[in-house]
DNA sequence: GGATAGGTTAAGTTATCATTAACTCTCTGT
DNA sequence: ACAGAGAGTTAATGATAACTTAACCTATCC
């Protein structure tokens, strides 16, 4: 559904996990990459940039928070997602793994729906990392300052129509599912009624004044001046 | 004049399942070939290189799960899909199925046409995945838009309209059945009349201006300028 | 603690899309 | 030439999705 997929490395030893994480990302969409142990995984790291790296703790060759700490000293994976695999639940390399870097820290046994729900809502965060501002036209958004303005005018958008407006513009032209909308603006956990995106979408449009978004029916909103 | 089918692989050791998933299978267009135990299986996968493979759980020389495992560690069957019949409803076995990368699962004893529908499905979610932008001469189809082009010219299609007319121009000059039609856009357990496509091609050729769908009378259509 | 704004839901309405039915047209084979 | 089959056409109906409005929670802020 992503225009360009993201990449995701998976580094464990065992290959049962690997196979079940890799097919379960996969299934979302996402770009899989493996490796079986600590080389691998700075090696197929530095090859594949990915977006997001998976890390076991416990691994031959090289210990998953070792791996993070050569990551995280080279300047290209300053801003890579890592998360951490352990099959204890030990407090103490917990810590120790986030002071490393680590943006989340799963234990083992893995339940695949709760996996994807926190590799989804790590990349959903760092969706909202990159604010910038987008001009279309004479529509202008500024996430920072949660301000929008048309034509010079300020208009005040509530948060979840001003997440929903920026989405949209983030790809103007480019067909939103309403499933996709929920996901990135609500959450995958999160169930809300049928109708509230229509609501938000109403809001924005009579907020705005101006026709920017366009229905496609059964399919989704777009962005289009 | 044949179009190009999709080849399907079946192993079961039950002859008389082998006969009535070759029988529907066939009926519906698909190529069938068929394998008795594990060995089988895996050799004749090599040969044909199917689209999709069925495999029962319980057979002689390898169960359908080392089957799978085997083909999906080589790179030429990472794509491929694979289905697992299984004669208990063993939740166990199902989880440990889909593990081990099936992209579906049935139990037995099947239902020919909950069989079928479930396997067109596949093949459906397979085709929509590859959502990209196709030009032919003056015409360009976006379907991240949901917007067709003519010389420039924005032409606005429904939504049925608009998958019937991506699909035949997927494969300019390609003639697309009735049925093959149906299934893809409609579905294969919907149930329409025979007016319906033509309906839908006539308000293609109408809103689109331009001759760009044949009819091959007895058969189905084509896109073509 | 009351007011306020944001978010969500529910229900009725409207618009558009999809489908059918009835009829016509155009081949093709005898 | 004529019968039959498949496809084209049209308008009407039925089905869905989206729009709209109001009401209802629920945090948050004076």
């Amino acid at each position: 559904m992503e225009t360009k997929a993201r990449k995701v490395l998976i580094a464990d030893d065992e290959p049962d996990i690997l196979e079940i994480l890799k097919y379960n990302l996969s299934n979302e969409g996402y770009e899989v990459f493996t490796a079986k142990d600590g080389d691998e995984a700075l090696e197929k790291a530095r090859r594949t940039q990915p977006d997001l790296i998976i890390l076991d703790v416990m691994m031959p060759k090289k210990t998953g928070v070792e791996v993070c700490q050569m990551l995280r000293a080279q300047a290209a994976f300053k801003e890579t997602l890592i998360i951490f695999l352990t099959a204890v639940n030990d407090e103490g390399t917990q810590i120790k793994g986030l002071e490393t870097g680590a943006d989340d820290y799963i234990s083992k046994p893995i339940s695949p729906k709760v996996f994807l729900s926190r590799v989804n809502a790590l990349f959903r965060r760092l969706n909202k990392t990159d604010a910038r501002i987008l001009t279309i036209d004479h529509v202008t958004i500024d996430p920072e300052r949660y301000i929008i303005k048309v034509r010079d005018n300020e208009v005040v958008l509530a948060k979840k129509e001003f997440e929903l407006l920026y989405l949209l513009a983030l790809k103007p032209g480019r067909v939103f599912l309403r499933n996709e909308i929920l996901n990135q603006v609500w959450g995958n956990d999160v169930i809300v009624g049928d109708r509230t995106i229509d609501v938000h979408i109403r809001k924005i449009r009579q907020k705005l004044g101006v026709d920017c978004i366009t229905t496609v029916k059964g399919v989704g909103y777009k962005f289009e001046l």
